[in-house]
RNA sequence: GGAGGGGUACCCAAGCGGCCAACGGGGGCAGACUGUAAAUCUGCUGGCUCAUGCCUUCGUAGGUUCGAAUCCUACCCCCUCCA
């Protein structure tokens, strides 16, 4: 095990907060195991790059030793994080709770080690719990501090209802800390105020407060908004290993060391070579196939990122087409059909509008020659490989 | 309960009887260039077997008019201030 102080540093990166500094210091001191423990949502176990920040974290803490608990909140599901939106959501059935559980597992297994993972459940001890011990959890925390977290205190400010219920989310969320006498507790800074209390709520209980580390919310693609699968700037972790290496290799130049801080497990004196690399005229492209191959490799295993370098740099430097593509085949009604029309049933182009812009902008390519000519048609009896933009291939058959 | 403001294409936001398929920005897509699907520059960004033609779209439903996103009526929804 490194020393303290090591661990310290390491711990450190990339993590918003830590809270409180000295009190994790002391706890590493000690050179036991510690208590890690984060929640997660039982409702969404569809992951992208973003929440492994988070699930990195964790790994790091299990390298250096230390005991993991990788909670699902079902019972806390019930309740549903307050967010002013929808103050409750549908209640999730024990098979939907499992099913999810089983996703997490394969998911995460991917950067967390098995064996040294525990996989808990929150309704364990909360569907245990009596309405005397709920009310003496409710008994430990006053309204005027639930009133200090942020969304509470808009939405009460507001006149925005907030149901009583939805204050006992972060009780709750504090309680697991309790019950599984957790030292440190990792989340997303959203998480901040929720996770304070878990501190607070253990000092009531006679346990030693949990350290509180929070880790940022990663930027999406766009480098601006966090990462979410409803703007559509995400790579998921079960993308395949070509649209990940791609959307990877799309960031900035500027967002790929943001990348690198959180997302890589190369350790920090490595990110800060490369970083002066490029500062003495590497060509940043090469670090940022670095970076995509090894996460590449992390989620479809070891050699797939570099595959998938060398797939990338015939396609678009030496402007390759790939190997594998969708098929289509297309009837042509009097031995020919419009290219345009092809470009819509191969699903190239949304629309017949589209493609006839495609086609004005130079955007089509048929058996890689550039056709530009709106009129164009496609021959029956033979096979094509129809191009738009660098990205979009088809192979389609047009039968007379 | 009272007073006022507003709902426009994926998002923000102009337009306030015809020149509006609708300015501008963002996002997206494409082209050029390049050291990458970075950056930069340029173009495109309702639909239709493509016509300088038709159809649909400016909260919803009607109405006025040769003609409406723009005027009128009703309804729905949002916001601000007062009580």
């Amino acid at each position: 095990m490194l020393s303290a102080a090591e661990q310290m540093q390491e711990l450190r990166r990339g993590a918003q907060d830590v809270l409180v500094e000295e009190d994790l210091a002391r706890k590493l001191a000690r050179g036991k195991p510690l208590k890690v423990k984060a929640g997660f949502d039982p409702t969404a176990p569809d992951l992208h790059i973003g929440h492994t920040v988070l699930i990195n974290k964790m790994r790091q803490f299990q390298q250096f030793g230390h005991d993991v608990i990788f909670l699902i909140g079902d019972f806390t599901g019930m309740i549903g994080d307050p967010t002013g939106k929808n103050a409750t959501r549908p209640r999730l059935t024990p098979a939907d709770v499992e099913a999810n559980a089983r996703t997490y597992q394969e998911q995460i297994f991917k950067i967390l080690d098995p064996e040294k993972t525990l996989i808990d459940f929150n309704s364990r001890w909360m569907g245990a719990m009596s309405s005397a011990g709920m009310i003496e959890l409710a008994a430990k925390h006053t309204v005027a501090r639930m009133l200090e977290r942020d969304d509470f205190s808009r939405r009460y400010k507001s006149g925005q209802p907030i149901a009583i219920h939805e204050f006992l989310y972060p009780l709750v969320q504090g309680y697991d800390s309790v019950a599984l006498e957790a030292d440190v507790e990792l989340g997303g800074t959203d998480q901040k105020f929720n996770l304070l209390v878990g501190r607070q709520l253990q000092a009531d209980y006679g346990q030693e407060p949990q350290v509180v580390i929070t880790m940022p919310l990663l930027e999406g693609l766009d480098g601006v908004n966090k990462m979410s699968k409803s703007l559509g700037n995400y790579v998921g972790i079960t993308d395949a290993p070509g649209e990940m290496f791609g959307k990877l290799m799309s960031i900035s130049d500027t967002l790929m060391w943001r990348y690198f801080e959180l997302l890589s497990f190369r350790p920090a004196v490595e990110v800060g070579a490369l970083k002066a690399d490029v500062a003495a005229g590497r060509n940043p492209r090469d670090v940022k196939f670095e970076l995509a191959a090894e996460i590449v490799d992390r989620f479809h295993g070891t050699g797939t990122g570099e595959k998938e370098r060398v797939e990338f740099i015939a396609r678009f430097r030496e402007g390759a087409t790939p190997d594998e593509m969708p098929g289509f085949t297309i009837a042509a009604a009097g031995g020919a059909v419009r290219l345009a029309a092809v470009l819509k049933d191969a699903q190239l182009v949304p629309s017949t509008s589209a493609a006839y812009r495609m086609l004005g902008q130079g955007a089509v390519r048929v058996d890689g020659e550039r056709v530009g000519d709106r009129d164009a048609t496609l021959a029956a009896g033979a096979t094509y490989v129809v191009q738009v933009g660098k990205r979009s291939f088809a192979r389609v058959s047009v039968t007379g």
